[in-house]
DNA sequence: CGGGTGAATGTTACCGTCAACATGTTATCG
DNA sequence: CGATAACATGTTGACGGTAACATTCACCCG
């Protein structure tokens, strides 16, 4: 199963093409293109015996031959990162859904973020002729790789509102500092961090905020301690926590999951002795134990507005600046006042 | 941002193209095609001068024209659920890795299993001259949804290994049995079960066998709890569940740990009280509390098994019959003797 | 009642690539 | 040394649509 070249092409026979409804419907081609893409002033009649005759036979159109002709696909690029993480899987959902509803769809491929892969990628997708890209660029040198790019609309998405010049993105700081204030002010003074992939842009938002956050506050640094999404981590992580930190923040909720198993099993109790919170607010997080609470992000409304821009940007549309989607704290039961 | 029909075009001026290359390079189209595509006989210097030319314009291959000519796209069109659960989902990444190797990437879209919603995805992905098909069959009505398409092969995937003709699938009734069998080995003897959503073949294959399961241990068959796969359903089943049941079998991961957050709730203890299992084996699994016990699903091994047969399929060889892939249990904390 | 007008439809060229066939150019060999 | 492969490359015509322009016809009006 590796690539084959020149592929032994399996020819099978094509279906009906706009000229064989033509002569089934007695006119030209032309009309049944007409007809097809809604042009005023047909005959009704004609019309009819148009449609009739796509029906009879099956017809479909040529997506190939009509994107040829007009240089549009009707099609969405997405880059997407290699492992399926929560986050752009969401947003992934949410572009398809909102592209169906303007007539898009996406076409999926993913890179990692060194240049090559991307340009890999980049060719994939321009090759295809997409209307627009949509990039989840989670790390900074996505951006580089991409900027060359001026065939089409570009936007970013995952970048933590840090480029917000063509990006939809969740606002990471704003989203750390809901966690910690909530931690600070139930009289937490001793924290500590498990961060996400070393070097993507929001896990870097998340430890770079949790840093000034203690600094404006004059806490103590303890060692960040190093995750990478998977609840594995978390898990790993958790066994490393500090004696006397009664504050985790963890930069989602899988590993945030993990680390609380890792606590209880060294003993301390969440949230009586440490209070844990983590970030994404996935589904099951309602019903971990204790009850996770944790930084929500919006990743539908990424996904909406995402395509809403790519949308105007395609139809020659330049929009406004874009606001960040703000995130917003549920608090449920791994997090609890200090003790006195 | 609604579906405009005779969009206004932003003309984006096209990149260079064939003839481009050609010219620079002082050569024919054909030969630049020839250099493309990696035929013999091409003089090593000239080769080097077409590829000299391509790199410096930035020449990229139109597919659009490519798939016009050869009636070949290098796509795999993919139609998923509308809701996005962790087993299509995680089957979407294992087919884009595996369809990567081999030259191809999916082009999705999502549809529900009414024959309307599954005719406007055929229409969009076999106008796009898709190579072939993978279809996400979680209900019986899609396979006659799909049935007439002849155009291009199809390959049905997630169907619980109820259609094994033409599917790739979790043999869903081992691994049923596999759960039930491991608690009956437990010494249990009053068994509940959650179900997924009503009418989705993996969740009947569950439920069905559940029940055969019984009849043949002559246990009795207690209510059987309907759930939607999600955390929030398998909380309220939990909620529901009978007075001295010591199994509790359910049909996903997330509801299971919905349901354990339930019967806490009720004072009731997991594994002393009532024993859990779940089916899927996500990663957060394995650090719920307690540890959840539950049955893996190889969901990358379904991809790139998939990927392989449609790949085979495109080209020409139709090989035999597919076994189904193996499910296996995995036995964490969640489960424990029934105490005497 | 002839020319103008607009509605309905037809004709032709072109989008960028591949496939089939045509051509030119060297080596090869009797 | 001329016929003849074998190789390297060029030329032409699909592929199935769309766009621009051309045509036909009926009708209206001065």
């Amino acid at each position: 199963m590796r690539p084959e070249r020149p592929a032994p092409l399996a020819k099978q026979g094509r279906g009906p093409s706009m000229h064989d409804v033509a002569a089934r419907a007695g006119v030209s081609h032309q009309t049944v293109s007409r007809v097809l893409n809604d042009f005023p002033g047909i005959r009704p009649e004609t019309r009819e015996r148009v449609q009739a005759a796509i029906r009879e036979l099956g017809y479909r159109r040529n997506m190939a031959a009509r994107a040829l002709a007009t240089g549009r696909s009707e099609v969405i690029g997405v880059i997407m990162p290699e492992v399926p993480h929560f986050g752009p899987t969401s947003t992934l959902y949410a572009i398809e859904h909102a592209a169906k509803q303007v007539g898009f769809k996406p076409l999926i491929t993913t890179a990692s973020w060194d240049s090559e892969s991307m340009g890999e990628a980049l060719d994939f997708l321009l090759g295809r002729a997409v209307d627009a890209l949509v990039v989840m660029a989670q790390h900074p040198d996505v951006l580089a790789a991409v900027d060359a790019i001026t065939d089409v609309p570009v936007l970013f998405v995952l970048t933590g509102n840090s480029h917000a010049e063509r990006s939809v993105a969740v606002d990471q700081v704003a989203g750390t500092r809901l966690a910690l204030d909530h931690l600070y002010s139930l009289g937490h003074r001793r924290f500590q961090h498990i961060t996400g992939i070393a070097g993507l842009t929001e896990a870097q938002l998340r430890r770079d905020t949790f840093l000034e956050f203690l600094d404006e506050h004059g806490l103590e640094r303890l060692p960040v301690l190093e995750g990478d999404w998977s609840a594995d981590a978390g898990y790993r992580a958790g066994l490393e926590v500090e004696e006397g930190v009664t504050a985790l923040f963890v930069a989602n909720d899988p590993m945030a999951i993990g680390a609380i198993h890792a606590l209880e099993e060294r003993g301390l109790s969440v949230p009586r002795d440490i209070s844990v919170v983590g970030f994404d607010d996935v589904p099951e997080s309602a019903y971990a134990h204790p009850g996770l609470t944790t930084v929500h992000q919006d990743f539908a409304a990424v996904g909406l507005r995402a395509v809403s821009l790519v949308f105007a940007a395609i139809n020659g549309k330049e929009p406004g600046p874009v606001e960040p989607i703000e995130p917003w704290l549920v608090v449920r039961d791994s997090t609890a006042p200090v003790r006195a």
